[in-house]
DNA sequence: GCGACTTTCGAAGGTAACTTTCAAAAGTTT
DNA sequence: AAACTTTTGAAAGTTACCTTCGAAAGTCGC
């Protein structure tokens, strides 16, 4: 009861910010007394701290209560093809670590993968030490089909990595009693964008465009995973019968017309430098959206044309899930402006509810970070559910002599 | 904090079945003085009672306790095109009262269609007291686009009703005070199929097969509505681009190769007594069935094409979702074995995850009260969410000397 | 500028609900 | 029949909330 009402103040102070004792009082149907002393209890355990003072009008003003960052931390992982990286974030949401090691998942051996990334994990834990704060918990993203019951990564079609058991893996490298998790790392993506206090974004689907494509669902501000945790399989969705043969042996998935390599084979001949395998990505998206703005036409049609199958595989999710928002992510969210309009018409025209149902188009801000920010989210979210999993400042321990 | 705890004992007697005090106990991590407590409480206010011996080897045996029906019901009501229904359960499961009257709604005003539905839950609310029970609540389905936040049938595409405020029509003819809400027809027949206590059972999705196709996502025994309400709008999600013509407006949706129709026109000739519309539904079912059964051809193409289709949207939705089960619901459930093979091949061929991800295929067994028995599950919600909401029985009021 | 008013905050005592402790009840085993 | 095990219920203790009260820190009115 204690740690529900402890965690009630906390969610509230993250969703909505600082604000007094009182007002926390009105607003949760406690009293002004009760919540004096939860406040007490968080502050003892460094995850809230006096603030500046609120000034209301008439009376005494208070003095506000606000998110303590310097206690803890969550740690959020990620293996990819091209990457590994961990970020730390504290309470407060900010940045307290953050790294990334490019490499080629292809050609290392998974050992040696598991291998960079503990030790990647084990840096930034001992940088969150290091300025004092306990790490909570560390949520590892994987990119690919993982059962999460017995955190084997049953296939990860891009890591070329087949029923690799992740999770002991990483456990026999960080130590048996190092709090770490695994994860889909397009559902930690999404739980990344889906802001907390940000109550139009608590209900969202969220795509992920790469090399393939992705996705991940977000009810209520937590991950929909799924019976097994396989939700989220967006781009082998069937959209078009009869259409191009994909990687995974189907025909017609979502992501041949919807992933980047659709995109790359309509803008542009195969001669074409966007097409250059040994460009970056990130300089071949640079140069379409140059070309775009210029009005190339060949770039504007194939953009369009994205954008419409992009929409047509949105209205379906949207027709099953009304969500509040369709977040794009990944390779979508570079070209933003260009695609809207196209996925509009088809979320409109696709969508059974009027007004597709109050569905927006957003597209996402935070880039290449999205899994591993969800991830420490995902850790953090430990603390909210009871925030007595932190320990109390050693004082407390003689019976709180004050 | 008391009612969390009301609560959690009366949900475990529902989903775990009757069980002695001690053995709820050491169960749920409370001790046994405090069940002890708990249960006296819910023995008071009626909603448990004291079963049978339990005997457990050594010791003194335990007597059971035990979901008592005999205090509340949930009523669940339905709005269709060809009938109005209401069903009262009580909190043990079991029917109290039902009702059925059919009609036309598209020839029956709005207002005699609210009427007669009023009435109806009227004597059924008079049928429950009269057994000297309490109604909690009644939740009624509507078939349609519905905007749960104004209670509004936003379009009916069957009923022909548009912008209906289906919510203030029967608080206007049951009593402001009346405890209804309103909510999706196949939401609520998607509740009614996650069987409490069935953990296999929590995370489903449920497809609805009539003259159209609705559906309905269960999470954790809960129904999934999206952000306005209208998730689970499977039937228009677009399959077959550049395909038939749908009712809505659109091309390809779901329902042109998967709805009644497709079927009929598949296994018979225009002048087929299964084509006749004056013949009713279940005697055309029961004909094609009959056919199937006999070896016929050309009608076994035809439910293998059916099955196929659907299959290939099932396979759309568990990619998204990964339910423990997809329950086929309505016509389907008549045809269910000769379905069953083309739907599971294409769920297999369709879903990335290997063994379609862990999905299996069920039938639903309940008919036509889906959605009542939905509607009235939902309503008996609010007991388990907080069964304070029932009054003690009287003598308590004094202070409870015993 | 001073008192009246309003609102915040913290402390003291009361109450509800759980835990602990103990005793009685109702069986099985030796 | 005695010893043991387990369930049940009652009494006392603890925790955490609510109620009540007074002090603190502002604004407003004269």
């Amino acid at each position: 009861m204690r740690s529900a009402n402890l965690s009630l103040v906390l969610r509230r102070l993250r969703d909505e910010g600082p604000r007094s004792r009182a007002r926390l009082a009105t607003e949760l149907g406690l009293t002004r007394s009760a919540v004096s002393a939860l406040v007490g209890e968080l502050e003892d355990r460094g995850l809230v701290r006096r603030g500046g003072v609120e000034r209301g009008g008439l009376g005494r003003p208070g003095t506000a209560v606000e998110l303590d960052g310097g206690a803890v931390c969550g740690i959020g992982a990620e293996v990819n093809v091209n990457h590994v990286a961990t970020m730390a974030l504290d309470l407060a949401g900010d940045v307290v670590a953050e790294h990334r090691l490019d490499l080629d998942a292809n050609r290392l051996a998974v050992d040696e993968v598991l291998d960079r990334l503990a030790e990647l994990v084990l840096t930034t834990d001992a940088e969150v030490r290091a300025t004092g704060r306990t790490t909570v918990g560390c949520v590892v993203g994987v990119a690919g089909l993982l059962d999460r019951t017995h955190e084997v990564l049953t296939v990860g079609p891009n890591l070329h990595w087949k029923n690799v058991p992740v999770g002991a893996g990483l456990r026999a490298r960080l130590g048996g009693e190092y709090p770490v998790t695994i994860d889909n790392e397009s559902n930690l993506a999404a739980v990344a964008e889906a802001t907390p206090g940000d109550a139009a974004r608590q209900d969202i689907l969220v795509i992920f465009g790469e090399v393939g494509m992705g996705g991940g669902i977000v009810v209520d501000g937590r991950p929909l995973r799924g019976h097994q945790g396989y939700a989220g399989e967006f781009g082998h969705m069937i959209v078009e019968p009869g259409g191009r043969r994909c990687g995974c042996g189907r025909v017609g998935c979502w992501e041949t017309v919807a992933g980047m390599r659709a995109l790359l084979d309509a803008a542009a001949d195969p001669d074409d430098p966007v097409r250059d395998p040994d460009l970056s990505l990130a300089d071949r998206l640079a140069e379409i959206n140059r070309r775009a703005e210029l009005g190339d036409a060949r770039t504007l049609a194939a953009l369009d044309q994205l954008g419409s199958w992009i929409g047509v595989g949105a209205a379906m999710l949207a027709n099953a899930l009304n969500p509040a928002a369709i977040v794009l992510s990944g390779y979508y969210a570079e070209l933003g402006d260009h695609l809207r309009p196209a996925i509009a018409e088809q979320l409109l025209a696709g969508v059974l509810a009027p007004q597709a149902g109050g569905t927006r188009v957003e597209f996402s801000t935070l880039g290449f970070t999205a899994a591993v920010r969800g991830g420490a989210t995902v850790a953090l979210e430990a603390v909210f559910d009871d925030p007595t999993v932190v320990a109390p400042r050693s004082d407390a321990l003689t019976g709180g002599t004050r």
